[in-house]
DNA sequence: ATGAAAGCGCTAACAG
DNA sequence: CTGTTAGCGCTTTCAT
């Protein structure tokens, strides 16, 4: 039953005796063409029934602009954290009547490159570059003139949107003193500051931690250092620092899967938490809400991300104006659940 | 730097001295079409000096096709479901050279025609639904001739692809049995038969195990019902139930997140998995790898979905031909871990 | 083996 | 207020 063929402003002309740019200007009643009302009418009446809708393709080869920003992400959309940062950015797009074309990459940059390309074919108007890990990356030479910007990592000459790291470092550390606790223990800290290209803001988070630890003219009881941030970390990092500093009244996780090993330690020794040891973290993932107690943590800004970040773009791609230079910054946010206690 | 206007077939002409259509032809260069080798060659080199790169929007305004697909989801890139599925969406979609349109949608029909219309404005040269949650869904008469496809779930006049329940509903029993348990207790079951709107495979899966228990001769020695498949549930449930029977041996959990609930409930009883207690799930999600001992679950073929369900589409997009009116099952994959013993 | 002409569906510029 | 003309960049006849 299908019609073969879709309706054109050509269809909707014939039948209402209007012309094709008639047809046109009612249907996008734009504030400056003065098309009378009752045509107007007439003519969306006639578009309705018809089913009519515009062709993007034919719009965008006659216009320049595509209404379409691409994403990239070096395996975003494979993480946990993915869903943040695509949803804000399919929000704020939606919002402004722009669609999303997808590409997924590895880390390989001629595969980058390649995504690039297609992207640019399509002709989208804005390009996101979603990075998982905050790293810096190398991009190939943003030829186009299109406005672009990566979120979360960092790459020579694009615009970047992150998480405010050093901050939350701070606020991580002041919370639990502010609770009473003198007596922390750190687990997670790299073996060695981090190369930028393997990691721009855990280390950023560190120095936020050492900053308010030192201003408060204090040290960690015990330190446990890695790099693989899972449960296993927590778990076993645990066990050390407790051991070496059985008086540690509180422990700073450098993530919330570290934390969750915490957890686990922390039962198999017959602690309570937080009642015998509070327990502070960073990411919010949605495991902070699964466990019990469950997890007082910074939550990293991944939907604001998105948001702020097709922000900018469209602002960028609407007005013509340059994107900041700066990095912008977004804050991390307490949330305050059922692993920290007052002393 | 940037040239105000990007390259275009003309341009390489232009440079080249070779007509526009003979351009076109070298580079996209057909079976059919003889061009002679050497001007393909100067054609090519020139496209490449010049970063030529074609505009899809003139292409598929020609052609009629966009060599792209339309995903929507009701809220899949918003769960932990949803990187499976997209990722074999998008790497499906890539190896056949096609690329991916997004739209998000909640679960409001009228909200779907709008993203609907929208990706059918892009004409999109095929259109895939991708639910998180398996349940029967009315969706607007598809009106153009796109192909279409929906995962996961099922709609009237939707050609789909969802998970093959019932053998892994049976699979998780069998595999109990088959390690010498007999004293079985279940955890997850609706209180009362779900309606199709709500949940299409869950129910299903249930029938699957009923009917391997029932083959088997054999009744539960407990049940605790829920359709909150949180970790909630299988906490508690875990404790009714063994207080009901003690002497159970295994816990077959609807899903991860109950056995999740089910592992910290055994923990505080003293009971060590799987020396004393078995345990057996679905889903396979992240979860499932972060607990210790790690879950011994069925996994859900998300990622086979969106594979397979791309696939599909593209081979009718590709060949004209219809696709097939049956619903395509995908089996689940038994993942053996740590939380089953024989006994 | 290559060129000339036409047209996909739309919008912008200019008449009237 | 509305119609005419033109053209975005590409591919597809049809000539040569």
């Amino acid at each position: 039953m299908a019609r073969s063929r879709r309706p054109t402003l050509a269809d909707i002309a014939r039948r209402t005796g209007f012309s094709v740019p008639t047809v046109s200007m009612a249907l996008n009643d734009k504030p400056g063409s003065r098309i009378a009302d009752s045509t107007a009418k007439l003519i969306k009446e006639a578009a309705a029934e018809l089913g009519y809708v515009a062709d993007a393709t034919a719009r965008s080869l006659r216009t320049g602009r595509t209404a379409t920003i691409g994403f990239i992400s070096d395996e975003v959309t494979v993480t946990r954290f993915a869903a943040g940062m695509l949803r804000g950015l399919l929000e704020t797009a939606e919002q402004r009547d722009h669609s999303v074309m997808i590409a997924e990459v590895d880390h390989h940059p001629e595969r980058i490159a390649r995504a690039l390309g297609i992207l640019r074919s399509h002709r989208v108007d804005g390009l996101v570059l979603g990075m998982m890990t905050g790293r810096e990356i190398a991009l190939p030479a943003p030829e186009g003139a299109e406005a672009r910007i990566v979120l979360n990592g960092i790459s020579e000459g694009w615009p970047a949107v992150g998480p405010d790291e050093f901050p939350a470092g701070q606020a991580a550390v002041r919370h639990l003193l502010e609770r009473g606790h003198r007596r922390i223990a750190l687990i997670g800290r790299h073996p060695e500051r981090a190369l930028p290209s393997v990691s721009t803001n855990i280390p950023v988070r560190l120095d936020g931690i050492d900053d308010a630890t030192a201003e408060a003219g204090l040290r960690f009881t015990a330190e446990h250092h890695g790099d693989v941030w899972e449960p296993e970390l927590g778990f076993r990092g645990a066990h050390a620092v407790l051991d070496a500093a059985p008086d540690t009244t509180a422990i700073l996780a450098v993530n919330d899967r570290v934390a969750f090993g915490v957890l686990q330690a922390a039962a198999e020794r017959g602690l309570c938490v937080p009642a015998d040891l509070s327990l502070i973290s960073f990411d919010d993932e949605e495991l902070a809400t699964m466990v019990r107690p469950q997890l007082t943590t910074l939550r990293l800004p991944y939907r604001e991300m998105g948001e702020v970040g097709a922000g900018m773009l469209l602002d960028a791609v609407t007005s013509g104006a340059a994107l900041p230079a700066e990095r912008t910054l977004l804050p991390l946010e307490l949330i305050e659940r059922d692993t920290v206690q007052t002393i």
